[in-house]
DNA sequence: CAGTATCCGATGCGATACTG
DNA sequence: CAGTATCGCATCGGATACTG
């Protein structure tokens, strides 16, 4: 845990409680709903887990996260205390602050596609998906390649490494970064369909339905705000 | 420097730039209008000197601070890019949740006596004062005991360890850990002195202007707000 | 599934000393 | 005044193994 700054400043004992390697990414991944364990580790690869332990008995001592037995299935489920919640403002300025400062071409090797299904997995607009079941599968080429799946089954959605079994309702045909840029609203999925990116197969009601399946990442608007900022032309604003 | 998580999202990325350790201090220290080397280190005690420079030069690569040959003497002066004054809302939003809830009792080597004149340091009310120049003795008392002077010929406000050689014009007595109290907005000056926790000696002209020559921290107002919240008296709203 | 335990190599941090 | 150089230690990151 970091050590005291010996300060008696808000600035400095906010920077105790939250301010250790991964504590404000496991508090982001708590705010957009995840309360697992495994799912928490599952948002944050390469978080090793018993870090992971650590940080959440430490968050938990300084009343940021509470623990409390699983009210489905078994095990703990961490949830976010009142104070856990407010940090929300916290991730919010930094996120904006990181979308307009800090989001600059991607590394190759932080395009990680299972990481994009996980945050996709969470913006699910079930009422626009409108059946029992349906199941996605993505290829993505690009620098990496690779096929992916996602069954949503309202109200949970899977991500899959392995084919689920299941015949596929929809296949996307994408390339990894130019999908995160849609994801991220630099990159209108319009446009990219039009210029070959993104490529959708499947019956022509669920082709035309998918762009409303998901609402895009909490940061696509103040990434495109960026965009706009610095080059004049701003991509249109929705993704459908 | 914290090295990546290896994730394209916006919050990784700005905790990959202002997330290390004592960042996000230094940030606010140059938000508050400290621009050289020593000055940033006499704000930050503790800080060794070569992780101070080594993070200047990590902010600098990170697009964040600036540095340039010093205006006024020699040397250099640091400033922040208009990148680094947006994370004014950074260092605010982490500041009030600081204050609403990691703001507890102070530890005792917490209450730093030469910090907090250096903070007040930055919010003399010149106006207020009308005079070329005043000198205060802050005698304290309470867990720490000690006496230091300030001195303020606008447009210069200095810190002393030792007498500076004038006369001094008022006298502080002060129990340190409740001057700390009504620096943060927890006790009204009114009530410190009623209660004999602060006491003013001088000429009565001064005396009676005293209250209006600082402004409280920025974040006096948010732990109010938040002791507000905790017990129902909530103190008065001004210094005055 | 949900962790804990242990080990090891890398590096971040802090303390001290030194330089132009 | 404004840094750099060096060194030891604590912590982190990553791997592996184990438990209820």
């Amino acid at each position: 845990m970091m050590r005291s700054y010996g300060q008696y400043c808000p600035v400095a004992k906010a920077t105790e409680v939250v301010g250790d390697r991964w504590s404000l990414l496991i508090i982001r991944e708590m705010l957009y709903g995840t309360h697992r364990f495994n799912e928490l580790e599952r948002g944050l690869p390469g978080i090793p887990r018993s870090l992971l332990a650590q940080r959440l008995r430490h968050l938990e001592r300084e009343g940021v996260v509470g623990r409390c037995a699983a009210a489905a299935g078994r095990g703990t489920e961490y949830y976010l205390t009142p104070a856990g919640q407010q940090l929300q403002a916290v991730i919010d300025a930094l996120g904006n602050w990181g979308a307009a400062w800090a989001f600059g071409e991607p590394q190759p090797q932080e395009l990680d596609p299972v990481l994009l299904l996980w945050w996709m997995r969470r913006r699910v607009n079930f009422e626009a998906v409108q059946a029992a079941r349906v199941v996605l599968q993505f290829d993505f080429h690009g620098r990496s390649t690779g096929s992916y799946w996602l069954v949503i089954e309202p109200p949970e959605v899977s991500v899959c490494l392995q084919p689920p079994g299941f015949d596929i309702d929809l296949r996307v045909r994408a390339e990894l970064a130019a999908f995160y840029q849609v994801w991220f609203g630099q990159l209108a999925l319009g446009e990219a369909l039009r210029r070959g990116l993104v490529e959708i197969e499947g019956p022509g009601l669920l082709v035309q339905s998918f762009p409303r399946w998901f609402a895009l990442s909490h940061f696509a608007s103040a990434v495109r705000a960026a965009l706009a900022r610095t080059a004049d032309s701003a991509p249109p604003a929705t993704l459908a």
